[in-house]
DNA sequence: ATTGACAGTTCTAAAATAGAACCTTAAAGC
DNA sequence: GCTTTAAGGTTCTATTTTAGAACTGTCAAT
């Protein structure tokens, strides 16, 4: 499986990791969210090779995750902002840092804490059920496919099925 | 930067990074969480090369995320099974699965739906403070540095400071 | 006139991944 | 008894990605 198949794959984790499944975007993720914009401070935070952050801000930026706005004129520099389609990647990355809060902290402690400013708590994400606000296990949650599910076994018409459609899976 | 330094980084998110962010590892767990336990039904599912799945399944092995346990005797066979550390990594699928549906759907829409046991209803995962149930935004959380950070800038004691430590984050 | 900041691009070497073939154990079919 | 099939890998070469370092271009400040 090549890369640039997978954001066409019948599965919402496939069309995501194709976007976000690498190391170095989801640390250059972190920055964002951590407020950083420009590409000297994501250099030399996180120690990635420009050849590399060039490329994955370009990918960002095509995939409408960061919009890249100029910052000044002459000469001409530009810096690395969210879109509402990257802030919306604010549960991935939250529920990343939960995880490693959880299962991959040393005796130290957590490397950082999160105050939730409405409340003004210390807090830790929970993820719950739109419905009934229940946290959610995987024990809980049946799966179904959807409409854009890809057709295993149609009942009838299967002559106009997409000649693109893999099998299998 | 290399792969096994990202597991020591004073970061939750690097530390799990280490662990799931690669392609294929988020694959091999979204079939985990669809309950395939086999190493024929992974490759065939996924179309990984037995090599790389392979050595996936041995990374999540050692990172305790799955448990290799033997099914049958002579001749002997295994299958890979989510320890808790693994189930606990729900949030993380869902909050990607989730950004997929909003973000990366196609015109014939989801390809899978989700109904929640408990309320019996279909549903959307949402993250929400652990402190006062409301839904999380980016803005709305302010970040400390917790008893496991990096130290950036002790008040003394300067001249014996890490010459590779790097500035900023 | 030189230095430095910023935002990249361009090279070569090293590492990871793809793709295919091969190995081992043991049961089933002929 | 011999061959095929199944499961769960391992081994090999070719291709792609990434690491690491040097270089480019524009402008401001010294």
């Amino acid at each position: 499986m090549k890369w640039d198949t997978l954001e066409e794959e019948p599965c919402s984790l496939a069309r995501t990791v194709a976007v976000i499944g690498d190391r170095w975007s989801l640390l250059i993720l972190r920055e964002c969210f951590l407020r950083k914009r420009r590409f000297e401070a994501f250099q030399s935070s996180l120690g990635i090779t420009r050849h590399l952050l060039a490329e994955r801000l370009k990918k960002l930026v095509r995939f409408g995750v960061l919009r890249r706005i100029p910052y000044q004129e002459s000469p001409k520099r530009y810096e690395y902002i969210l879109t509402q389609k990257g802030l919306d990647l604010y549960p991935i990355i939250m529920s990343i840092v939960h995880w490693g809060n959880v299962h991959m902290v040393d005796s130290r402690g957590r490397p950082m804490l999160h105050q939730h400013k409405n409340c003004g708590h210390m807090f830790d994400p929970v993820m719950v059920c739109s419905e009934c606000g229940e946290p959610l296990t995987a024990k809980a949650v049946h799966v179904h496919p959807g409409p854009g599910a890809r057709q295993t076994s149609p009942t009838h018409a299967m002559a106009e099925d997409d000649p693109k459609a893999k099998t299998g899976s």
